[in-house]
DNA sequence: TTAGGTGCAAATTCTTTGCACCCTG
DNA sequence: CAGGGTGCAAAGAATTTGCACCTAA
C-alpha cells in the first residue's frame, strides 16, 4: 500500500473537520477513521479494504457502517468514487475510438468523437506505469435531459 | 433508445461471425441475437436491459446465458465494458484534478498529473451534450506490475 | 458424434436496510 | 437531552456456478 505524506492527510483531515461542521454531520470516531484510511492512501480502495484498515483501529466498527461513511463522505464533497459508482456492468459494441461525457445525475453515458483527443499527447509519467493501449477522454457533468428536469439527484445521502 | 442504423449493424454481425468462427466459439442463436442487442444500440446497456431486449426475439433465453455471452463478446474483443467493470466501488480522496491510467489485467487505477491534460480543449459537440463539471483522461493498459507475472489475466473466457 | 452451450435453480458476492441502543453537539 | 449515528442481523440486488440436457460443427 501506498502511504501518504502525513502532511497531506492532516490537511486533509483538517477539511473533514470544517465540512462536517459547516454541514452538520457529526464528528464520529469511525467517521474520522473511515475517512482517514481513504485519505492516507493512493490505492482507491473499495469499501471490504477500508474496513480491513480502519478494524486495526476500531476493532468493533461494522462493515455497513464504512458503507455509510463513505457514501456521506461522497456525498460531502470529501471523497469521489472511481468510475461509474454503484453501477452495474454495461456494455458496448462500438469498437472506434471515442469519448465519453458520463452525467453525473442519471449515470448515462452518451459518445463523442473528437480526432484532436484521439491523438493526444501523454507525459512520459505514463509509460512509466505500465504498456499504453488506449486512451480514452471522460467528461462528467450534467445532461441536458437532467438539466431540465432539475432535482432528481441521484445520490442524496445514501438514499 | 437510439436505433442504428441498418448499415452498421450488418458490418457488426459479419464481424461477429467472422470472429466466432476464427476462435472456434460456436454461433448459436442466442449469442447472435445478444451481439445483435448490444451491436444496435448507443445506450450501453447492462445485462439485464439486453435480457430484456432479447426475450422479444427469444422468450425461452435465461438471464445467465446473456451473462455468460456478454462476457464471452468482451473475451473476444466484439464488445467493451464501460469503465472497470466487473469492480465494486472503489474511493478517493484526492480532489485535486488528475489522470488515471487503468490497467486491464488487475484492474488497478494509478493516478498521474499533467498539467497539459488539465486544459484539454473540448470539441463544441460536447457542449451540446450537458453542462461539463470536470474532465480526465484515463489511459488503459498492462501496469508493468501485471506485465512482469504475465499469463494472469483477469477475464478469460468468464473464468 | 461430441464438446461446447444453454436453462434452471441454487449459491455467492456486494451492498443496503430496519431496529434498538449509543454518543455527539 | 435529542436526534443523528452505529452495530447487528437480515434482506436485497447483481452476478456466478453446478448440473443435466441440447445442438452446432
Amino acid at each position: 500500500m501506498v502511504q501518504l505524506r502525513k502532511k497531506i492527510v492532516d490537511q486533509r483531515m483538517k477539511r473533514f473537520e470544517e465540512v462536517c461542521r459547516e454541514s452538520g454531520v457529526k464528528l464520529t470516531y469511525q467517521r474520522m477513521e473511515v475517512f482517514r484510511e481513504v485519505a492516507g492512501t493512493e490505492d482507491h480502495p473499495d469499501a471490504e479494504t477500508v474496513f480491513h484498515g480502519v478494524r486495526k483501529r476500531i476493532p468493533t466498527i461494522s462493515l455497513d457502517t464504512v458503507y455509510r461513511t463513505l457514501w456521506t463522505l461522497n456525498d460531502l464533497g470529501l471523497i469521489k468514487t472511481l468510475g461509474a459508482s454503484r453501477e452495474r456492468s454495461r456494455f458496448d459494441a462500438n469498437l472506434d475510438q471515442h469519448h465519453h461525457f458520463v452525467c453525473t445525475q442519471c449515470g448515462h453515458t452518451y459518445d463523442f468523437i473528437s480526432e484532436t483527443l484521439n491523438n493526444l499527447h501523454l507525459p512520459d509519467s505514463v509509460d512509466e506505469l505500465g504498456k499504453i493501449e488506449s486512451t480514452l477522454v471522460e467528461v462528467r457533468g450534467v445532461c441536458h435531459k437532467c438539466a431540465k428536469k432539475a432535482g432528481t439527484k441521484k445520490s442524496n445521502i445514501t438514499k
